[in-house]
Formats: C-alpha cells, structure tokens, sequence
DNA sequence: GCGCATATTGAACAGGCGTTCAGGATACGC
DNA sequence: GCGTATCCTGAACGCCTGTTCAATATGCGC
C-alpha cells in the first residue's frame, strides 16, 4: 500500500530529521515545554519512532543539543579562518555573537541552556564545552594580535575572561529583548570595551568600525 | 481534637510560609522540578492550602517571585546606604553580586529566571524591575562618584550597561561553577573592570583592596 | 524468492500531578 | 451560645504525557 510508503527508507536522514525538529521545538517552547509528541510532529514521524532512535525525550534532548553545538561551531571555526586579521576576526565575533545567523533565537536557547545545566550532567557537558571553544577562539584571537602588535592587554587571560562574560550578560539582555538593547548596541557596547581592554589603535581594515 | 490544631490561627503567617517554601523548593529543583507537593511539604502544609491561598501553581510561583525580590531588594538598598562614599558603595556592589548573602544560589535562581522571563509574563516583569532597580543604583553610585571627582567615565550611560552586563557573565560562570571562576575572582575580575571603565584612582577605604 | 534484521507505526498503558471538592475546624460578630 | 465567613485538609478526579509493545513494512544477504 501507498500509506506507510517511507520505512526504513533512510534511517540515518531521519535520525537527523528528528535532531532538528528537537532543537527547534526547544527553541520555540523551551525544555520545559518540549514534548515527545511535538518533536514526532515537526519531524512529521511517529512518537515511536522518536524513543526508537533516542530512548527517550531526554535522550532525544541530549542528542540534538550535541548536534547543534557541532554544529554551530563548524559553521564558526570556518568563518572565522576567512577574516584575514587579529582585528578583523575580532570584530567578526562581536558581530557574530551580536546576531549574524539569527543568534537572537541561539541566545534565548543559551539561556534555557544555561538554566538546565544547573541541574542536567549533558546540558552542562554541551554549554562547558561550547564555552571553552568560544573562550578558546576568543583567546587565539588576542594572542594572534598580540604577536602582530594590534593589541596589548595588560593581561591577557583576564581579558579573554572578561570579553567573554561580558557577551554573555549582553546577551542576556538581548535575548529577553530589553528596550534599547539591539545587535548593533551590543556590537558597539563590546567593541568599545574590548579596544579599552585590548588597547586597540589600529581600525579593523574589514567591517564597518563601532558606531 | 488536637489533631487538627492550627487552623484559620494566623492565614497571612500562613501565606508567608507557603512563599517562602516556594523560593525555596525552586532554589533546590529549579522551575521545571518544583511541584505543588513540594511547596507544601517544605511549608508544612497541606496541597489545598498552597491552591486556595493562590489559585494555581503559576499563582504561587509568581507570588513567591515577587516576595523574593522586595526582600532582596529592600535588604540591599538599606545595607548600600550604610556605606560611606561613592567608591565604597561601588566596593559593596561587587561584593554583594560575587557572593555574600548567599548569592551563588541566588544566582542559579537568577538563570532559571531568565530563562522563564523567556515566556512566562510574570517573571519577565520580576527580572526586568530587578535589573532596573540594580542598575538604576549602579548609576546613583557613578553619579555621585563623578559628581565627587572620584570617577571619570568618558560615558556613564554606557559604562553603567556593561558594567551591569559583565556581572551578569560573570554570574553565569559563578552559578554553574566553572573550574577557575570564586567569587573571589568574580570580584577582582569586576573590579578591574570598573577601575578601566570609570577611571578610579583612589582606592575604597573600606573594604580590601582587589586581590 | 526467502528469511532475518532493521525501521516504523499507532494504540494502549500507567504513573504523576494540578486542580476540584465536600467536609470540618476556627474565629468572630451579634 | 449561634450562625456565618474564613481557613484548612485529604481524598478523589481526570488529564497529560513518557514509555511499552505488538504488528507491519522494508531492505538485504543468500
């Protein structure tokens, strides 16, 4: 019969199916309000096939949160290798960060991240790990200007830590959309804070400068 | 009988207790884990009690929100006005964002905030006075300070938003205790910050110098 | 073509939990 | 003292939802 035409036609494409329409029902309704029966319905699969594959909704949850951060920091990692200097690359993760690739819907999902990993071991593992590669890219960024003579912090592991946190408490701001707080605000608050932390003199040759 | 001693006794005692069990189930299990059985055990009540003083479970998590943040509030705005200038108040703010007063719990209970602020109306408006209340008294301090030539911003606004934010990031490595990250550092990190951002030269005379 | 491992489905199951409710105790005005 | 409004309880109800399961389809090695 035509009804039950697609089984086991590509499991593996369904599998990935089902890890997308979990991170998109997580961004649309939260964890809090994720259901197996709404996963089943974004993926357009059945429950089934869902605990199948996963075991169960904190499996599926698990799995798509893993795939996202991957992810999102391939897609990162790449672009980042085009900007041709310490101050370009710079001033490409203050824009990133800010809200190229639609990051306003990635910082509500990094706040629910956050929120879950005070209590569950995997979302923990995921944002621990996405934080280090940030923080790790943040921080090879600064020696690479360093090296080149754009930048001289007075300490530079402090203000990797500091430039770090800062974008993550704009961040919030930005994703529970205070009034005021826009990606261009944001793109210009840190800016200003890493040329004061960094002592930047140079302008970045690409990318519009603050403001 | 005795069995059923204390009934109708002192209903707003009652109230208080129910809130106060509230704040506390959602500390120890965060939002998603904290159910009407919970808030009535910790009070020592019965589940009625809880639904017939506020409703619902939404009723009582909210009421419990906005008792939470009077008393925090209030208690802080009366221990800031104990001290004696601009850069000591400033000294105190740091401090009391790092940790005293318990706050590393206070902070988890902050992440689980916003990330309900996402979409609950209720605690969107309790963290959205927070923040206002914090940073309106971050900005009295700089003012005065600037007023008192002991601070000299190149923009107060600004620096008010990212020295407001940079607790924010920083909290988040405080409350999911990222190796690295006390809140002695949090307030030696934030300090530095302060001083790079509004320029102080005269170091608090109360309270240790950072570090 | 046959049989077996793998996929997939939809229905049924069962537990958890918010809410309702009928009933009682207490304080308080009269 | 009596009646009434308020306070409080514990049990029962019923829905929601994760998980289980038997049945079926599909692809694949032989």
């Amino acid at each position: 019969m035509a009804r039950a035409a697609l089984a086991a036609k590509a499991p593996e494409e369904r599998r990935e199916r089902i890890m997308l329409a979990t991170i998109a029902v997580v961004r649309e309704r939260g964890f809090a309000g994720t259901r197996v029966a709404d996963i089943a319905l974004e993926a357009g699969t059945s429950q089934g096939l869902v605990l199948y594959h996963f075991g169960s909704l904190a499996g599926a949850l698990a799995a798509g949160l893993t795939m996202l951060e991957d992810e999102f920091y391939d897609d990162f990692a790449h672009h980042l290798a085009a900007e041709d200097g310490p101050v370009e690359r710079l001033r490409f993760m203050a824009e990133l960060a800010a809200g190229r690739g639609a990051a306003v819907g990635n910082w509500a999902l990094w706040l629910e991240l956050w929120a879950r990993a005070l209590r569950d071991p995997d979302a923990r593992a995921v944002r621990e790990s996405q934080d280090r590669r940030w923080r790790a890219a943040l921080r090879r960024v600064i020696d690479e200007g360093v090296a080149a003579g754009s930048f001289s912090p007075s300490n530079s592991a402090k203000s990797v830590l500091r430039l770090a946190a800062l974008m993550d408490g704009l961040a919030v701001q930005l994703a529970l959309n205070e009034p005021g707080m826009t990606t261009r605000k944001f793109t210009e608050l840190w800016w200003e804070s890493a040329v004061l932390e960094l002592g930047i003199t140079e302008p970045a040759k690409r990318g519009k400068s603050p403001r």
